[in-house]
RNA sequence: GCGUAGGUGGCGGAGUGGUCAAUCGCAACAGACUGUAAAUCUGUCGCCCUAUGGGCUACGAAGGUUCGAAUCCUUCCCUACGCACCA
């Protein structure tokens, strides 16, 4: 008897494996199924190191959407089967700058930005991972997540300025206080942050610095034609734009952050990104193979188009559905996705079973189900992934509501202002519209109504009394008085 | 280092002394139609001003010529391509 049930558990474990090993991947590079091997004798007990998988973080836009959501939920069904995930924030190589970029600016400023995303960044990770944090709120160091950022190792010492001198001090048992030297390792450790150096790290610190001499004889190893091989190098140079010698450095050095995680925990044995991040994510593969270490498997997640059902979801492109839009804007801007880009939506966006979404979407092809419907489905599931069942439910009440029903929503965002107040001031005032030109444009075109209906005629029309207005498609707004 | 071609609005790309806030395409926004889908059609698309008009800021940067400059001159910065240098 126990005997056969073992047989089914292990039968049902590698069938979860497989599901998570091809489900929204969009490329997997684990040769001899070495990786896969790992899962499955963690799972069975047989495994008893930590299962090391990074993630690699860019802070240029804190916001975390739905197109990243595809890879953390892929990271949490791996924390799921045991594994331990590190996010690695690219705080440096954001720092050396993007060359597209125009403006110059100053690192110190830069730095703090870089600061500022980080946490916002963090802050939204457990909607979708486990994390442990202490009564601060802030991440610590636990089983199945912890964090760490490339500056760590690749800032030297003397790339470090103290504010003031002797403002960094330190206190012994007895009290007493001994002014740091700001060339100190431990003065960066305090000043970077204030700060949540890895204490593994500054354990060893000295051992995995990642110095030039260290850098180079790794670039002896590299060949200028295998990195011009990336597809975005050949069309750059085919382009006539200019490519720099960082940007072709930039692989290299995300690979020496395998390299180091590898060293501070042990193995890095798998790294995960978007299929865009394949070609950098190999040359993890490779550094770590000229380090003499076993290098990670590499798996790239299917990249979620926007909302415009062309492009790949990013924010610069602003078609994205970020995890902090409330119920309604998640729901409504789901449903305003292109019927096509459906499929992909319940593949990399939901829990939604194989044959669930073959059925679902066979009757829509069909004729049987209405798109409209299959779409609804969709967005409950999304909104209620993020936000639970109940709000949901009242997300989509609401979208019947205003959208079908045409009916102005309850709860709106109110501004309040002075009575005698021009509306225009008031709009732009409370950053609903960016300029009073883009107002009487808007006039103009009757994308303004009050009270949901009637439209606005006078660019010059005054507050007098408590009103709501429906600013283009979307946007709903009561003015109360001050 | 030398030479050639360039640097214009979110992007592409016109414009080479006044009629240029800058043709056009894409993107975006709004209206109509709809399922807040797609497609289509229409309008808008630097900022400010109670405006069929006026003002301000902008064509890599800083100066200059001119009644007047995105357009001419000078210097500087940046990019591509070629040559040279170095092997």
């Amino acid at each position: 008897m126990q005997r056969m049930n073992g047989h089914k558990e292990e039968r049902d474990i590698s069938t979860t494996i497989n599901d998570v090993l091809t489900r929204g991947v969009g490329e997997l590079i684990d040769p001899k199924d070495s990786f896969k091997e790992k899962l499955l004798a963690k799972a069975q007990g047989t495994y008893s190191k930590d299962i090391i998988i990074k993630f690699g973080v860019d802070v240029t836009r804190p916001d975390i959407h739905l197109g990243h959501a595809v890879v953390l939920r892929k990271l949490r069904q791996f924390q799921d089967l045991g594994c331990k995930i590190v996010f690695l924030i690219g705080d440096f190589t954001t720092l050396i700058g993007d060359p597209t970029g125009k403006s110059k600016v100053r690192p110190e400023i830069d730095q703090k930005e870089i600061e500022k995303n980080v946490r916002t960044y963090l802050d939204q990770v457990d909607k979708v991972l486990l994390v442990n944090r202490d009564p601060n709120g802030d991440i610590i160091d636990g089983p199945r997540f912890t964090w760490m950022r490339n500056s760590d190792w690749f800032y030297g010492v003397t790339d470090i300025s103290v504010e003031g001198a002797g403002a960094i001090t330190i206190e012994n048992e007895r009290k007493e206080k001994f002014p740091v030297p700001s060339s100190s390792f431990l003065a960066k450790a305090v000043l970077y942050e204030n700060t949540r150096m890895q204490k593994s790290f500054l354990k060893h610190s000295t051992t995995y610095g990642v110095s030039f001499v260290n850098l180079l004889s790794i670039l002896r190893h590299i060949s200028f034609a295998q990195l011009i091989e990336r597809d975005m190098f050949q069309d750059r140079i085919k382009g006539g734009e200019p490519l720099f010698v960082h940007e072709m450095l930039y692989p290299i050095i995300q690979g020496a952050d395998s390299n180091v995680m590898a060293d501070i925990y042990g193995s890095c044995d798998l790294e995960i990104g978007g299929t865009d991040q394949v070609f950098n994510m190999l040359m993890g593969r490779r550094v770590m193979e000229i380090a003499q270490k076993e290098p990670q498997a590499v798996m790239g997640m299917k990249l979620l188009v926007g909302l415009d059902g062309k492009d790949k979801m990013s924010k610069s492109l602003d078609n994205y559905i970020s995890l902090l839009d409330s119920p309604e804007e998640m729901y409504g801007k789901v449903m305003s996705i292109p019927d096509q880009a459906m499929v992909e939506y319940f593949e990399l966006a939901t829990y939604t079973t194989k044959e669930e979404i073959e059925r679902l979407l066979g009757g829509v092809t069909s004729g049987a189900t209405n798109p409209r419907d299959a779409k609804m489905a969709l967005a409950r599931q999304i909104v209620e992934i993020y936000h639970g069942r109940k709000e949901a439910e009242t997300a989509e009440k609401q979208f019947i509501q205003t959208f079908q029903e045409k009916r102005v929503p309850e709860d709106v965002r109110v501004l309040r202002a002075k009575l005698g107040t021009p509306l225009s001031e008031i709009l732009v005032g409370g950053g609903i519209i960016p300029s009073k030109s883009e107002f009487r444009r808007l006039v103009d075109a009757r994308a303004i109504k009050v009270g949901g209906t009637d439209a606005l005629k006078d660019p010059y029309q005054k507050f007098s009394a408590t009103m709501t207005l429906k600013i283009g498609k979307h946007e709903f707004l009561r003015i109360e008085a001050l």
